[in-house]
DNA sequence: TTTTAATCGAGACGGTACGTCTGGTCTTGAC
DNA sequence: GTCAAGACCAGACGTACCGTCTCGATTAAAA
């Protein structure tokens, strides 16, 4: 059995909350573990006991308030409002995506992080309303989508309903 | 007239070789600014004097680099040898672009020399290649090239042969 | 009558044994009590639960083991021989009486407890030695061996033969 | 030639002075090296450019101020004076000297500072004073007070004209 | 027998100092 | 005024240690 104190997730509760508060009101690079761990009343090697650095706990912190957004309806979501919800999400996170997939060309594990928390289920929920294509259809826009959705992140071009209005004409065509 | 010593274009030159050959032997994160100076026997004042940042620097240094690929065939490339050399290019200096795309998402007038120097130029090309589609395709067809190609760099998946098909697969679609 | 678990007398010579062994292989300023606490399968809580801290600690573990000595002879001691015995003592445990010595200035309670279990005791063997001088004689006698002894500890001087016969032709001149 | 900007005096000196000053209103403990750099307008960087750590540093920030006390008497000072008057130092100096040389017990190359700054000195002082004393008598002399005033010092015992007369005392018995 | 309460090992916790590192500016004398 | 050299300010970084707290398990006296 686990023995010693057990690890408090009220304290990484506070951290991510922490982390999340300071990211949106000061963006990423101006903000500090020592600020966040200050913010969160907990120590720095708290912080680190739970994350490797910056880069893994502002993931965290907001790959959970990404999946906040209800996902109730147990009917399929069409591609188009999927699409929308999609973008929706990206453009308010915005800068703090931008960030995290900059960070993680720096950071391997990060990298791997991002893929898997963010980059890989976002492109499993695109699949997931593309049943009715061929399969081998089906990568195809999902590439193309992610594509252009992280390209337009990057390029800080705004993902707004024109965007959206571009994307599907794309994709009806494919 | 221009009074006072002229600055010297051999150290300009000296400065952009170094940074080139040291984020090639130790990658762009490894390299401070510092590094470039001693290695080129330049002043860090100097190197500021030209460039404002490493980013700036580095990108100067890669984007003379990319060019140097020779563009003197006078007949219009084909838009599958035109994408085959992109993505060879890409792939070489992959570590680079995705170095510089994440440092520019931390720095607003990086991003716009990365923009101006190597994503819109690129763009041009492909643009070129496309004379005979209609104008609203062409730029359908850029922007998902071009996201597929970033995204598989920041997402470090090989731009390989197997991909050129699959991006050539998806524009006939289109 | 003190009720709950009582204290195990067993575990405290463990730790107190912990401590002294890691002292001499790693010296004082390199054991935590943390690394006490590990050697001796005691938990930190324990610890500190019978001593405020690493300080007063190795003072424990080192003052039994200076009165390891034998003092069983029923006859009073010479002072040359006190004195060669306690040089011979202060030479071996030197480099743990300086840091404790170095300590104690940073920490009030602890230098009380190093003037009583150490300082003082050692004093008034010196005194015992000194029953045939005139009483006023004998706190100058006291004072000066012992502050050239702790001099010659604190400036990391040895406390060889040659120091003793020096010490010795000090007092027959006082 | 020297190459490069040459190291600032004013900032070495406006670190020694904030140095002193931080250590003078919080004591010794209670500074920290980023404390003294912010004080003195300094970056951390630069103090551990001038000197190793905190203690080397606030050992050349009072050894100026020890020496500050004017030698300008051109006839050989008495013993009795010259033994207030250190005392007198000694004992304002009191806290700082304790945790120098506490400090010192834990730090090989502050040790060596510490003598050939402060206690070496001391005693050339002392030795001058007894210049008409046999040269096998002035160094028993020299050692017993210089113990005498360490040993106050590390007990924590106050340097006072009692003590002075104490010493002079002993001294006037060899 | 059951309850109670202090102890035990383990290790997470808040706090904070440390010394290193990088970025971009400033200051020399030489040219 | 530019150059090489390198010191300068600023402050983030990740590590280390301290002494406290929390957990489930243990132990013995009290009920």
């Amino acid at each position: 059995m686990r023995v010693g104190r057990p690890r408090d997730e009220k304290v990484r509760r506070a951290i991510l909350t922490a982390a999340q508060e300071l990211v949106l009101e000061k963006g990423y690079a101006a903000v500090t573990t020592a600020d966040v761990a200050k913010r969160a009343g907990a120590g720095k090697q708290t912080l680190y006991r739970w994350w490797p650095g910056k880069g893994a706990l502002v993931l965290d912190a907001f790959s959970e308030w990404v999946q906040q957004a209800p996902r109730l309806s147990r009917r399929k979501p069409s591609l188009s409002s999927t699409l929308v919800e999609f973008c929706r999400g990206a453009s308010e996170a915005a800068p703090v995506l931008r960030a995290l997939m900059a960070e993680a060309q720096f950071d391997e594990d990060l990298h791997r992080r991002l893929v898997a928390q963010l980059v890989r289920p976002r492109g499993d929920e695109l699949r997931a309303c593309l049943e009715d294509r061929r399969p081998s259809d089906r990568e195809l826009v999902v590439n193309v989508l992610s594509g252009l959705v992280w390209q337009r992140l990057m390029l800080n071009e705004p993902l707004d309903a024109q965007f959206v209005r571009f994307a599907l004409r794309v994709v009806e065509r494919i």
